[in-house]
DNA sequence: TGTCCAGAACTGTTATACTAGTATGACAGC
DNA sequence: GCTGTCATACTAGTATAACAGTTCTGGACA
């Protein structure tokens, strides 16, 4: 692995584990360590000139999440990437934003439905300019305002761990015809329901939104070179 | 503290920390460490005749999981019971349990019904001779038993995390004339929707179930004394 | 080309030490 | 008696060096 970890932005006032462990989880997700690379720990350490200790224990975190998997005695490589697993985490994720999307939905105001509104918009200007890294990005925005406005910060802690198992996916698809559009409309689905105040509405239009996202990564499973 | 922790049971041929964050973590929740009693690192290194790394780390897995709280430069204590921390612990336990129900309707054969049966009768055994310690131990046998069939082990395994939350409650809570009994309906409603084949009465009897308990524990959440 | 072995490399652990926050209790000032 | 300050002890976070035991690699050898 010989990739650049900007040793700069290390804040010694703060744990250094607090700070290396989503440096490394960015890499995984966004696919610079591929599945199956090495992560030498020494070699980290080294790097942002820490010792082993605070490496050891953001690798440790990344274990528990299994987004890396830690031979003893051997290495430590990023997560190869399960099917099985995959499955899991969808089914988990769903779960999750289904109960978080019912929960918004009694809970939302107006200015709840215009900042959904907004990211709505961006998300859509980002789809008209073909910036489909962008579009990404709003769209992790949209789901991370519902769960906002639901209030439950340890649900969305939960989400978050699953999501990245699929997340990992998102980086390995190309863009499909029509498909940023079709998200776009879905997105319109789940405001309408959230806005009608109807939790079972709400968590429909949610389960509708992930189950089409997930097809589109099953594709993905399906195809070669999944380490 | 002054617990034992009974160092004979360390395998040194396997990852210690493996082996202490278990037994930290069951004395967490049998309320043997109390929410805000201090777990001191250093303490239970030297009870188990091991350095302060594998302690540590597994400290550390147990704070990832919000069962203890560290403090930088103060201590490390087992985390207070937080009402807003149980209620999001009930709605994710219940968000995956009903989908785990609902997966193991889709999977169910006659072994499977067999064994839930038999773990239903033991449980009502436990409860005719009024032994609720043993109780609690069949009744989540009986959920466990059900995310086997579902074959999801880590939707699993991310249920045990939140459950940790609620069972610590269950040891706070004196049993209710006829909760038990109550208990023991609603599994048999479950089996029988499990038994139909039908993944959303599945969801449903679980929802029930998980509905009432939590109920209950609410009445403990509500009295005082949660330090 | 295939097999085997030695050495390199890595994680898990130990041990020790140091730093920097935190809690405690004593003490001074009001 | 109350409050604010300060010295002190204690704890978590980190650093560093070292070793054990296992896995992997590469080269020697058949």
């Amino acid at each position: 692995m010989t990739l650049d970890l900007s040793p700069l932005r290390l804040d010694r006032s703060h744990p250094l584990r607090e700070q290396i462990y989503p440096m490394i989880r960015g890499l995984i997700l966004a696919g610079l360590i591929r599945p199956g690379e090495v992560i030498d720990e020494k070699a980290i350490a080294a790097q942002l000139n820490v010792s082993r200790t605070p490496v050891r224990e953001a690798v440790k975190r990344l274990s528990d999440e299994h987004l890396v998997e830690v031979v003893a005695q051997s290495a430590t490589r990023a997560a190869k990437m399960d099917r099985r697993e995959i499955e899991q985490s969808f089914l988990i994720r769903r779960a999750l934003e289904m109960e978080s999307a019912a929960q918004a939905a009694c809970h939302m105001n107006q200015d709840h439905a215009d900042r959904l509104s907004e990211i709505l918009n961006r998300h859509a200007r980002a789809v008209e300019r073909r910036n489909y890294v962008e579009a990404i990005a709003r769209d992790d925005d949209f789901h991370r305002a519902i769960t906002a406005i639901s209030d439950l910060p340890r649900l969305w802690a939960t989400i978050e761990i699953s999501k990245a198992q699929l997340d990992r996916c998102r980086h390995m698809m190309l863009p499909r015809a029509g498909q940023a559009e079709a998200t776009l409309e879905q997105h319109r689905e789940i405001i309408r329901a959230l806005n009608s105040g109807d939790p079972a509405k709400a968590s429909a239009a949610m389960k509708a939104h992930l189950d089409a996202a997930y097809r589109s990564t099953e594709a993905v499973l399906d195809g070669p070179g999944l380490g």
